[in-house]
DNA sequence: GAGTGGTCTAGACCACCAA
DNA sequence: TGGTGGTCTAGACCACTCT
Protein backbone atom coordinates (compact mmCIF):
# COMPACT_ATOMS: atom_id res chain seq x y z
CA UNK A 1 0.00 0.00 0.00
CA UNK A 2 1.16 3.59 -0.46
CA UNK A 3 -1.18 5.05 1.64
CA UNK A 4 -0.33 5.87 5.00
CA UNK A 5 -3.75 3.92 6.43
CA UNK A 6 -2.33 1.05 4.21
CA UNK A 7 0.69 1.03 5.33
CA UNK A 8 0.08 1.09 9.14
CA UNK A 9 -2.62 -1.75 8.51
CA UNK A 10 0.05 -3.27 6.86
CA UNK A 11 2.53 -3.21 9.77
CA UNK A 12 -0.09 -4.58 12.13
CA UNK A 13 -1.33 -7.07 9.81
CA UNK A 14 2.26 -8.25 9.56
CA UNK A 15 2.75 -8.19 13.48
CA UNK A 16 -0.42 -10.17 14.40
CA UNK A 17 0.47 -12.92 11.65
CA UNK A 18 4.61 -13.27 13.28
CA UNK A 19 2.44 -13.66 16.45
CA UNK A 20 3.90 -10.24 18.21
CA UNK A 21 0.46 -9.84 18.55
CA UNK A 22 -1.67 -13.04 19.40
CA UNK A 23 -5.42 -13.96 19.53
CA UNK A 24 -7.04 -12.51 22.50
CA UNK A 25 -4.24 -9.75 22.47
CA UNK A 26 -4.78 -6.38 22.54
CA UNK A 27 -2.65 -4.18 19.64
CA UNK A 28 -1.40 -0.66 20.74
CA UNK A 29 -4.20 1.76 21.80
CA UNK A 30 -5.50 4.26 18.96
CA UNK A 31 -3.51 7.62 20.59
CA UNK A 32 -0.33 5.34 20.71
CA UNK A 33 -0.41 4.23 17.19
CA UNK A 34 -1.03 7.96 16.30
CA UNK A 35 1.66 9.90 18.07
CA UNK A 36 3.67 6.46 16.74
CA UNK A 37 3.26 6.78 13.22
CA UNK A 38 2.23 10.98 13.64
CA UNK A 39 -1.02 10.86 11.99
CA UNK A 40 -4.40 11.64 12.50
CA UNK A 41 -6.47 10.14 14.83
CA UNK A 42 -8.74 8.95 11.79
CA UNK A 43 -5.76 7.66 9.53
CA UNK A 44 -5.02 5.32 12.21
CA UNK A 45 -8.85 4.73 12.58
CA UNK A 46 -9.15 3.34 8.83
CA UNK A 47 -6.61 1.11 9.17
CA UNK A 48 -7.74 -0.65 12.05
CA UNK A 49 -11.53 -0.51 9.88
CA UNK A 50 -9.18 -2.66 7.44
CA UNK A 51 -8.28 -5.27 9.23
CA UNK A 52 -11.67 -5.34 11.36
CA UNK A 53 -13.48 -6.30 7.82
CA UNK A 54 -10.98 -8.28 7.02
CA UNK A 55 -11.98 -10.62 9.93
CA UNK A 56 -8.26 -10.14 12.03
CA UNK A 57 -9.26 -7.93 14.66
CA UNK A 58 -12.90 -6.51 16.90
CA UNK A 59 -12.36 -3.24 17.97
CA UNK A 60 -14.42 -3.20 21.15
CA UNK A 61 -15.41 0.60 22.92
CA UNK A 62 -13.99 1.02 26.17
CA UNK A 63 -11.53 -2.26 26.05
CA UNK A 64 -9.49 -1.96 22.95
CA UNK A 65 -8.85 -3.31 19.66
CA UNK A 66 -8.50 -7.35 20.15
CA UNK A 67 -6.82 -9.83 18.05
CA UNK A 68 -9.43 -12.30 16.59
CA UNK A 69 -9.27 -16.13 17.53
CA UNK A 70 -11.54 -18.20 16.04
CA UNK A 71 -12.11 -22.37 15.98
CA UNK A 72 -15.23 -23.36 13.80
CA UNK A 73 -17.40 -26.53 14.03
CA UNK A 74 -17.00 -29.15 11.46
CA UNK A 75 -20.21 -30.16 9.55
CA UNK A 76 -19.96 -33.51 8.29
CA UNK A 77 -21.78 -35.00 5.34
CA UNK A 78 -21.25 -38.46 3.86
CA UNK A 79 -22.84 -41.65 3.54
CA UNK A 80 -21.85 -42.92 6.94
CA UNK A 81 -23.52 -40.08 8.65
CA UNK A 82 -26.62 -39.60 6.52
CA UNK A 83 -28.71 -37.32 9.10
CA UNK A 84 -26.50 -33.67 9.75
CA UNK A 85 -28.23 -32.97 13.25
CA UNK A 86 -27.14 -30.36 14.65
CA UNK A 87 -26.55 -30.69 18.45
CA UNK A 88 -24.61 -34.50 18.36
CA UNK A 89 -22.05 -32.58 15.41
CA UNK A 90 -20.95 -29.48 17.44
CA UNK A 91 -19.36 -31.33 20.25
CA UNK A 92 -20.33 -28.58 22.33
CA UNK A 93 -22.44 -30.02 25.37
CA UNK A 94 -24.26 -26.61 25.46
CA UNK A 95 -25.45 -26.49 21.47
CA UNK A 96 -28.75 -26.09 20.77
CA UNK A 97 -30.84 -26.07 17.86
CA UNK A 98 -34.33 -24.35 18.33
CA UNK A 99 -37.59 -24.19 15.88
CA UNK A 100 -38.40 -20.16 15.99
CA UNK A 101 -40.90 -19.57 13.86
CA UNK A 102 -43.06 -22.02 11.94
CA UNK A 103 -45.67 -21.31 9.17
CA UNK A 104 -47.62 -22.39 6.48
CA UNK A 105 -46.97 -20.47 2.99
CA UNK A 106 -47.40 -20.41 -0.67
CA UNK A 107 -44.61 -21.37 -2.93
CA UNK A 108 -43.38 -19.00 -4.56
CA UNK A 109 -41.78 -19.97 -8.06
CA UNK A 110 -37.97 -19.97 -6.61
CA UNK A 111 -39.40 -22.88 -4.28
CA UNK A 112 -41.87 -24.08 -6.48
CA UNK A 113 -38.76 -25.03 -8.85
CA UNK A 114 -36.67 -26.45 -6.03
CA UNK A 115 -40.02 -28.62 -4.40
CA UNK A 116 -40.99 -29.98 -7.99
CA UNK A 117 -44.70 -28.21 -7.09
CA UNK A 118 -46.78 -25.52 -8.57
CA UNK A 119 -46.54 -21.68 -7.27
CA UNK A 120 -48.98 -21.54 -5.13
CA UNK A 121 -48.75 -24.84 -3.33
CA UNK A 122 -49.23 -25.07 0.57
CA UNK A 123 -45.62 -25.67 2.08
CA UNK A 124 -44.62 -25.60 5.68
CA UNK A 125 -41.94 -23.41 6.18
CA UNK A 126 -39.65 -23.49 9.50
CA UNK A 127 -37.05 -21.55 11.16
CA UNK A 128 -34.74 -22.80 12.92
CA UNK A 129 -32.14 -21.05 14.88
CA UNK A 130 -28.68 -23.62 15.91
CA UNK A 131 -26.76 -22.26 18.44
CA UNK A 132 -22.91 -23.02 19.79
CA UNK A 133 -20.76 -21.61 22.35
CA UNK A 134 -23.47 -18.89 23.26
CA UNK A 135 -24.59 -17.76 20.12
CA UNK A 136 -26.68 -18.51 17.27
CA UNK A 137 -24.15 -20.25 14.34
CA UNK A 138 -26.51 -21.19 11.80
CA UNK A 139 -30.20 -20.11 10.99
CA UNK A 140 -31.73 -22.81 8.78
CA UNK A 141 -35.23 -22.19 6.99
CA UNK A 142 -36.56 -25.57 5.61
CA UNK A 143 -39.39 -26.17 3.60
CA UNK A 144 -41.85 -29.16 3.32
CA UNK A 145 -45.20 -29.88 0.94
CA UNK A 146 -47.92 -30.27 2.91
CA UNK A 147 -48.76 -33.72 1.75
CA UNK A 148 -45.68 -35.01 3.73
CA UNK A 149 -46.29 -33.11 6.50
CA UNK A 150 -50.08 -34.68 6.59
CA UNK A 151 -48.06 -38.17 6.28
CA UNK A 152 -45.87 -37.22 9.43
CA UNK A 153 -48.86 -36.76 11.34
CA UNK A 154 -50.73 -39.62 10.40
CA UNK A 155 -47.60 -42.23 10.78
CA UNK A 156 -46.33 -40.71 13.44
CA UNK A 157 -48.37 -38.56 15.42
CA UNK A 158 -46.04 -35.54 15.05
CA UNK A 159 -47.21 -32.34 14.22
CA UNK A 160 -44.45 -30.49 12.46
CA UNK A 161 -46.46 -27.12 12.18
CA UNK A 162 -46.75 -26.75 16.12
CA UNK A 163 -43.43 -25.39 16.84
CA UNK A 164 -44.19 -25.95 20.90
CA UNK A 165 -43.84 -30.15 20.06
CA UNK A 166 -40.56 -31.26 20.14
CA UNK A 167 -39.66 -33.73 17.29
CA UNK A 168 -39.38 -37.11 18.62
CA UNK A 169 -36.47 -38.11 16.63
CA UNK A 170 -35.14 -35.98 13.18
CA UNK A 171 -37.04 -35.68 10.36
CA UNK A 172 -35.47 -37.96 7.87
CA UNK A 173 -36.16 -40.67 10.35
CA UNK A 174 -39.95 -39.15 10.47
CA UNK A 175 -40.33 -39.26 6.81
CA UNK A 176 -39.24 -42.77 6.57
CA UNK A 177 -41.97 -43.91 8.88
CA UNK A 178 -44.35 -42.01 6.70
CA UNK A 179 -43.24 -44.03 3.80
CA UNK A 180 -40.89 -41.70 2.40
CA UNK A 181 -37.32 -42.67 1.64
CA UNK A 182 -34.87 -39.72 1.73
CA UNK A 183 -32.09 -40.99 -0.60
CA UNK A 184 -30.04 -38.52 -1.53
CA UNK A 185 -29.07 -34.22 -1.12
CA UNK A 186 -27.29 -32.03 -3.33
CA UNK A 187 -26.13 -28.90 -1.51
CA UNK A 188 -24.58 -25.90 -3.37
CA UNK A 189 -22.58 -23.91 -0.90
CA UNK A 190 -21.57 -20.17 -1.72
CA UNK A 191 -20.70 -17.06 0.99
CA UNK A 192 -21.15 -13.26 0.91
CA UNK A 193 -21.03 -10.71 3.72
CA UNK A 194 -23.97 -11.23 5.97
CA UNK A 195 -27.00 -8.48 5.94
CA UNK A 196 -26.96 -6.55 9.18
CA UNK A 197 -30.12 -8.75 10.15
CA UNK A 198 -28.05 -11.59 10.45
CA UNK A 199 -25.07 -10.00 11.97
CA UNK A 200 -27.39 -8.95 15.05
CA UNK A 201 -29.14 -12.69 15.16
CA UNK A 202 -25.81 -14.56 15.05
CA UNK A 203 -23.88 -11.47 16.96
CA UNK A 204 -21.23 -11.41 13.70
CA UNK A 205 -17.80 -9.32 14.36
CA UNK A 206 -17.20 -7.25 11.32
CA UNK A 207 -15.27 -9.65 9.06
CA UNK A 208 -16.83 -12.35 9.26
CA UNK A 209 -18.99 -13.52 6.30
CA UNK A 210 -21.23 -16.06 6.05
CA UNK A 211 -21.95 -19.42 4.31
CA UNK A 212 -24.74 -20.36 2.57
CA UNK A 213 -26.05 -23.57 1.55
CA UNK A 214 -28.78 -24.70 -0.16
CA UNK A 215 -30.37 -28.33 -0.01
CA UNK A 216 -32.20 -29.89 -1.62
CA UNK A 217 -33.16 -34.08 -0.14
CA UNK A 218 -34.33 -36.26 -2.78
CA UNK A 219 -36.75 -39.67 -2.53
CA UNK A 220 -35.78 -42.58 -4.20
CA UNK A 221 -37.74 -41.87 -6.97
CA UNK A 222 -35.85 -38.81 -7.52
CA UNK A 223 -39.05 -36.41 -6.00
CA UNK A 224 -37.72 -33.37 -3.71
CA UNK A 225 -39.09 -34.34 -0.39
CA UNK A 226 -37.90 -31.16 1.66
CA UNK A 227 -35.40 -28.09 0.58
CA UNK A 228 -33.35 -25.93 3.20
CA UNK A 229 -31.13 -22.74 2.98
CA UNK A 230 -29.10 -21.93 5.51
CA UNK A 231 -26.99 -19.39 7.01
CA UNK A 232 -24.28 -19.94 8.79
CA UNK A 233 -21.65 -17.85 11.07
CA UNK A 234 -18.07 -18.89 9.26
CA UNK A 235 -15.90 -18.30 11.91
CA UNK A 236 -17.99 -20.58 13.77
CA UNK A 237 -18.39 -23.50 11.26
CA UNK A 238 -17.41 -25.39 8.22
CA UNK A 239 -18.79 -28.28 6.02
CA UNK A 240 -17.07 -31.23 5.55
CA UNK A 241 -18.55 -33.87 2.42
CA UNK A 242 -17.07 -37.59 1.78
CA UNK A 243 -18.17 -38.57 -1.82
CA UNK A 244 -17.47 -41.55 -3.06
CA UNK A 245 -15.87 -41.91 -6.71
CA UNK A 246 -16.99 -43.49 -9.73
CA UNK B 1 -29.05 1.95 13.30
CA UNK B 2 -29.04 5.18 15.28
CA UNK B 3 -25.92 7.01 13.90
CA UNK B 4 -26.06 8.91 10.85
CA UNK B 5 -24.10 7.06 8.75
CA UNK B 6 -26.14 4.05 9.44
CA UNK B 7 -28.81 5.75 8.55
CA UNK B 8 -27.63 6.75 5.04
CA UNK B 9 -26.58 3.47 4.69
CA UNK B 10 -30.20 1.85 5.37
CA UNK B 11 -31.88 3.98 3.12
CA UNK B 12 -29.38 3.02 0.14
CA UNK B 13 -29.68 -0.27 0.87
CA UNK B 14 -33.53 -0.23 1.10
CA UNK B 15 -33.25 1.85 -2.18
CA UNK B 16 -30.91 -1.23 -3.77
CA UNK B 17 -32.75 -4.41 -3.00
CA UNK B 18 -36.16 -2.38 -3.75
CA UNK B 19 -34.44 -1.68 -7.34
CA UNK B 20 -34.46 1.74 -7.13
CA UNK B 21 -31.10 1.45 -7.80
CA UNK B 22 -30.56 -1.66 -10.62
CA UNK B 23 -27.52 -3.55 -10.85
CA UNK B 24 -25.11 -1.72 -12.53
CA UNK B 25 -26.47 1.58 -12.25
CA UNK B 26 -24.73 4.16 -9.82
CA UNK B 27 -25.43 5.63 -6.41
CA UNK B 28 -25.78 9.60 -6.15
CA UNK B 29 -22.43 11.35 -5.95
CA UNK B 30 -21.31 12.13 -2.81
CA UNK B 31 -21.47 15.58 -2.85
CA UNK B 32 -25.55 14.87 -3.39
CA UNK B 33 -25.58 12.77 -0.74
CA UNK B 34 -24.33 15.19 1.42
CA UNK B 35 -26.25 17.74 0.91
CA UNK B 36 -29.25 15.54 1.01
CA UNK B 37 -28.92 14.21 3.96
CA UNK B 38 -26.77 17.68 5.14
CA UNK B 39 -24.18 15.74 6.93
CA UNK B 40 -20.43 15.91 6.65
CA UNK B 41 -18.93 14.29 3.44
CA UNK B 42 -16.84 11.84 5.20
CA UNK B 43 -20.10 10.62 6.93
CA UNK B 44 -21.79 9.83 3.39
CA UNK B 45 -18.32 8.14 2.99
CA UNK B 46 -18.59 5.94 5.92
CA UNK B 47 -22.16 5.14 4.84
CA UNK B 48 -20.84 3.77 1.54
CA UNK B 49 -17.63 1.67 3.08
CA UNK B 50 -20.38 -0.18 4.73
CA UNK B 51 -22.18 -1.00 1.45
CA UNK B 52 -18.95 -2.07 0.01
CA UNK B 53 -17.91 -4.22 2.93
CA UNK B 54 -21.08 -5.99 2.52
CA UNK B 55 -20.86 -6.33 -1.15
CA UNK B 56 -23.61 -4.29 -2.33
CA UNK B 57 -21.63 -1.61 -4.33
CA UNK B 58 -18.42 -0.88 -5.92
CA UNK B 59 -16.96 2.81 -5.59
CA UNK B 60 -14.78 3.52 -8.58
CA UNK B 61 -12.59 6.56 -8.83
CA UNK B 62 -13.91 9.02 -11.48
CA UNK B 63 -16.75 6.82 -12.03
CA UNK B 64 -18.95 7.20 -9.34
CA UNK B 65 -20.30 4.05 -7.03
CA UNK B 66 -21.80 1.24 -8.86
CA UNK B 67 -23.98 -1.14 -7.89
CA UNK B 68 -22.18 -4.66 -8.61
CA UNK B 69 -24.17 -7.55 -10.19
CA UNK B 70 -22.79 -11.11 -9.62
CA UNK B 71 -23.26 -14.18 -11.96
CA UNK B 72 -20.98 -17.21 -9.73
CA UNK B 73 -20.30 -20.24 -11.10
CA UNK B 74 -21.23 -23.55 -10.16
CA UNK B 75 -18.70 -26.07 -9.54
CA UNK B 76 -20.43 -29.55 -9.22
CA UNK B 77 -19.26 -32.75 -7.12
CA UNK B 78 -21.12 -35.98 -7.45
CA UNK B 79 -20.30 -39.81 -8.02
CA UNK B 80 -21.27 -39.45 -11.25
CA UNK B 81 -18.94 -36.52 -12.41
CA UNK B 82 -16.13 -37.77 -10.42
CA UNK B 83 -13.50 -35.60 -11.57
CA UNK B 84 -13.81 -31.99 -11.32
CA UNK B 85 -12.64 -30.36 -14.00
CA UNK B 86 -12.44 -26.81 -13.99
CA UNK B 87 -12.50 -25.69 -17.96
CA UNK B 88 -15.44 -28.24 -18.29
CA UNK B 89 -17.44 -27.28 -15.76
CA UNK B 90 -17.64 -23.20 -15.65
CA UNK B 91 -19.39 -23.14 -18.82
CA UNK B 92 -17.27 -20.44 -19.63
CA UNK B 93 -15.46 -21.06 -23.48
CA UNK B 94 -12.54 -18.68 -22.16
CA UNK B 95 -12.03 -20.30 -18.80
CA UNK B 96 -8.29 -21.10 -18.41
CA UNK B 97 -6.72 -23.57 -15.57
CA UNK B 98 -2.91 -22.40 -15.65
CA UNK B 99 -0.43 -23.84 -13.32
CA UNK B 100 1.90 -21.09 -11.79
CA UNK B 101 4.19 -22.75 -9.51
CA UNK B 102 5.75 -26.29 -9.24
CA UNK B 103 8.42 -27.11 -6.53
CA UNK B 104 9.73 -29.75 -4.74
CA UNK B 105 8.91 -28.91 -0.95
CA UNK B 106 9.08 -30.83 2.40
CA UNK B 107 6.19 -31.53 4.01
CA UNK B 108 5.58 -29.40 7.12
CA UNK B 109 3.20 -31.36 9.92
CA UNK B 110 0.26 -30.34 8.76
CA UNK B 111 0.67 -31.61 5.58
CA UNK B 112 2.05 -34.85 6.89
CA UNK B 113 -0.73 -35.53 8.86
CA UNK B 114 -3.20 -34.33 5.40
CA UNK B 115 -0.78 -36.87 3.55
CA UNK B 116 -0.08 -39.73 6.09
CA UNK B 117 3.14 -39.53 5.72
CA UNK B 118 6.39 -37.92 7.15
CA UNK B 119 7.18 -34.90 8.39
CA UNK B 120 10.24 -33.86 6.13
CA UNK B 121 9.31 -35.72 3.24
CA UNK B 122 9.43 -34.89 -0.17
CA UNK B 123 6.29 -33.70 -1.28
CA UNK B 124 4.99 -32.08 -5.07
CA UNK B 125 2.88 -28.80 -4.45
CA UNK B 126 1.34 -27.27 -7.77
CA UNK B 127 -0.38 -23.83 -7.73
CA UNK B 128 -2.89 -23.52 -10.21
CA UNK B 129 -4.71 -20.69 -11.14
CA UNK B 130 -7.84 -21.20 -12.45
CA UNK B 131 -9.74 -18.46 -14.13
CA UNK B 132 -13.15 -17.37 -15.81
CA UNK B 133 -14.49 -14.10 -17.19
CA UNK B 134 -11.13 -12.52 -17.57
CA UNK B 135 -9.74 -13.33 -14.38
CA UNK B 136 -8.50 -15.31 -11.23
CA UNK B 137 -11.79 -17.01 -9.82
CA UNK B 138 -9.54 -19.52 -7.96
CA UNK B 139 -5.86 -20.60 -6.52
CA UNK B 140 -5.88 -23.76 -6.33
CA UNK B 141 -2.64 -25.61 -4.06
CA UNK B 142 -1.97 -29.52 -4.52
CA UNK B 143 0.29 -31.58 -2.93
CA UNK B 144 1.56 -34.85 -4.40
CA UNK B 145 3.81 -37.72 -2.59
CA UNK B 146 6.92 -38.24 -4.47
CA UNK B 147 6.35 -42.10 -4.88
CA UNK B 148 3.19 -41.52 -6.91
CA UNK B 149 4.99 -38.62 -9.30
CA UNK B 150 7.47 -41.05 -9.66
CA UNK B 151 4.89 -43.58 -10.58
CA UNK B 152 3.33 -41.03 -13.44
CA UNK B 153 6.50 -40.59 -14.68
CA UNK B 154 6.98 -44.28 -15.37
CA UNK B 155 3.28 -45.10 -16.29
CA UNK B 156 2.42 -42.44 -18.32
CA UNK B 157 5.60 -40.86 -19.19
CA UNK B 158 4.37 -37.53 -17.81
CA UNK B 159 6.41 -35.05 -15.38
CA UNK B 160 4.20 -33.46 -13.16
CA UNK B 161 7.02 -31.35 -11.59
CA UNK B 162 7.94 -29.40 -14.90
CA UNK B 163 4.98 -27.11 -15.23
CA UNK B 164 5.50 -26.14 -18.98
CA UNK B 165 4.65 -29.84 -19.40
CA UNK B 166 0.51 -30.00 -20.25
CA UNK B 167 -0.68 -33.01 -18.91
CA UNK B 168 -2.35 -35.02 -21.47
CA UNK B 169 -5.31 -35.89 -19.08
CA UNK B 170 -6.62 -35.01 -15.60
CA UNK B 171 -4.71 -36.37 -12.56
CA UNK B 172 -7.40 -39.17 -11.64
CA UNK B 173 -7.10 -40.84 -14.85
CA UNK B 174 -3.12 -40.68 -14.86
CA UNK B 175 -3.63 -42.32 -11.12
CA UNK B 176 -4.98 -44.81 -12.53
CA UNK B 177 -2.55 -45.29 -15.40
CA UNK B 178 -0.22 -45.46 -12.64
CA UNK B 179 -2.06 -48.40 -10.65
CA UNK B 180 -3.89 -45.42 -7.61
CA UNK B 181 -7.33 -46.02 -7.84
CA UNK B 182 -8.81 -42.60 -6.50
CA UNK B 183 -11.88 -43.58 -5.06
CA UNK B 184 -13.18 -41.25 -2.29
CA UNK B 185 -12.53 -37.25 -1.78
CA UNK B 186 -13.13 -35.80 1.55
CA UNK B 187 -13.74 -31.85 1.31
CA UNK B 188 -14.11 -29.32 4.10
CA UNK B 189 -15.34 -26.10 2.79
CA UNK B 190 -15.13 -22.41 5.07
CA UNK B 191 -15.16 -18.78 4.77
CA UNK B 192 -13.52 -15.72 4.86
CA UNK B 193 -12.52 -12.63 4.11
CA UNK B 194 -9.65 -12.58 1.61
CA UNK B 195 -5.94 -11.40 2.38
CA UNK B 196 -4.40 -8.30 0.43
CA UNK B 197 -2.75 -10.47 -2.22
CA UNK B 198 -5.44 -13.00 -2.82
CA UNK B 199 -7.90 -9.87 -3.57
CA UNK B 200 -4.78 -8.52 -5.87
CA UNK B 201 -4.56 -11.85 -7.59
CA UNK B 202 -8.47 -12.30 -8.07
CA UNK B 203 -9.31 -8.87 -8.31
CA UNK B 204 -11.69 -8.98 -5.69
CA UNK B 205 -13.96 -5.85 -4.70
CA UNK B 206 -14.19 -4.85 -1.45
CA UNK B 207 -16.87 -6.75 0.65
CA UNK B 208 -16.40 -10.30 -1.30
CA UNK B 209 -15.21 -13.28 0.99
CA UNK B 210 -13.06 -16.25 -0.39
CA UNK B 211 -14.52 -19.70 -0.43
CA UNK B 212 -12.23 -22.30 1.44
CA UNK B 213 -12.14 -25.62 0.17
CA UNK B 214 -9.74 -28.31 1.88
CA UNK B 215 -9.41 -31.61 0.17
CA UNK B 216 -8.15 -35.01 0.52
CA UNK B 217 -8.61 -37.94 -2.09
CA UNK B 218 -8.17 -41.39 -0.90
CA UNK B 219 -7.51 -44.47 -2.68
CA UNK B 220 -9.47 -48.02 -2.16
CA UNK B 221 -7.17 -48.58 0.25
CA UNK B 222 -7.68 -44.99 2.45
CA UNK B 223 -4.36 -44.03 1.72
CA UNK B 224 -4.37 -40.04 1.04
CA UNK B 225 -3.05 -39.60 -2.40
CA UNK B 226 -3.32 -35.84 -3.36
CA UNK B 227 -4.46 -33.16 -0.98
CA UNK B 228 -5.24 -29.99 -2.10
CA UNK B 229 -6.14 -26.09 -0.87
CA UNK B 230 -8.49 -23.99 -2.98
CA UNK B 231 -9.56 -20.45 -2.46
CA UNK B 232 -12.13 -19.24 -4.67
CA UNK B 233 -13.86 -15.96 -5.34
CA UNK B 234 -17.27 -16.11 -3.68
CA UNK B 235 -18.47 -14.09 -6.21
CA UNK B 236 -17.93 -15.97 -8.99
CA UNK B 237 -18.55 -19.59 -7.78
CA UNK B 238 -19.95 -21.85 -5.56
CA UNK B 239 -19.74 -25.40 -4.70
CA UNK B 240 -22.24 -28.12 -5.21
CA UNK B 241 -22.07 -31.93 -3.69
CA UNK B 242 -24.79 -34.71 -4.57
CA UNK B 243 -24.25 -37.45 -1.20
CA UNK B 244 -26.49 -40.89 -1.54
CA UNK B 245 -27.83 -41.30 2.21
CA UNK B 246 -28.12 -44.32 3.80
C1' DG C 1 -12.46 9.03 36.68
C1' DA C 2 -9.34 7.56 33.23
C1' DG C 3 -8.95 5.32 29.13
C1' DT C 4 -10.89 3.01 25.27
C1' DG C 5 -13.01 3.15 20.58
C1' DG C 6 -17.15 5.57 17.66
C1' DT C 7 -19.01 9.47 15.34
C1' DC C 8 -18.90 13.82 13.07
C1' DT C 9 -17.27 18.21 11.16
C1' DA C 10 -15.14 21.60 7.67
C1' DG C 11 -11.84 21.98 4.76
C1' DA C 12 -7.90 20.65 1.98
C1' DC C 13 -5.44 18.22 -1.58
C1' DC C 14 -4.86 14.12 -4.56
C1' DA C 15 -5.84 10.36 -8.21
C1' DC C 16 -8.67 8.99 -11.64
C1' DC C 17 -12.00 9.01 -15.58
C1' DA C 18 -14.78 10.77 -19.27
C1' DA C 19 -16.17 14.13 -22.44
C1' DT D 1 -11.54 20.35 -17.65
C1' DG D 2 -14.96 19.22 -14.42
C1' DG D 3 -16.76 15.73 -11.69
C1' DT D 4 -15.91 11.46 -9.31
C1' DG D 5 -14.19 9.01 -5.21
C1' DG D 6 -9.73 8.57 -1.84
C1' DT D 7 -6.88 10.34 1.70
C1' DC D 8 -5.75 13.17 5.55
C1' DT D 9 -6.00 16.67 9.20
C1' DA D 10 -7.17 18.81 13.94
C1' DG D 11 -10.34 19.05 16.95
C1' DA D 12 -14.70 18.06 19.22
C1' DC D 13 -18.03 15.29 21.63
C1' DC D 14 -20.09 10.78 22.75
C1' DA D 15 -20.63 5.79 24.52
C1' DC D 16 -18.63 2.35 26.77
C1' DT D 17 -15.66 -0.50 30.22
C1' DC D 18 -12.88 -1.11 33.89
C1' DT D 19 -11.12 -0.11 38.42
Amino acid sequence: MHTKWGRIASDLREAIQSGEYPPGSKLPAIPVLTSRYDVARDTVRDAISALASEGLVTPLRGVGTVVRETMPVALAYSPQAPARIWVQQTADPKATDIVVEVEWEQADSDLAERLHCASGDQVLHRVRHQSKGGGVAQIHHQWLPKNLVDDIQQASNVDLSNKEVEPPTDLFTLLRQAGTDPSEVTETIGARMPHPEEREVMGLPAGVPVLLTYRITRDNAGRPVETSTMTGASDRMTQTFTVPLH
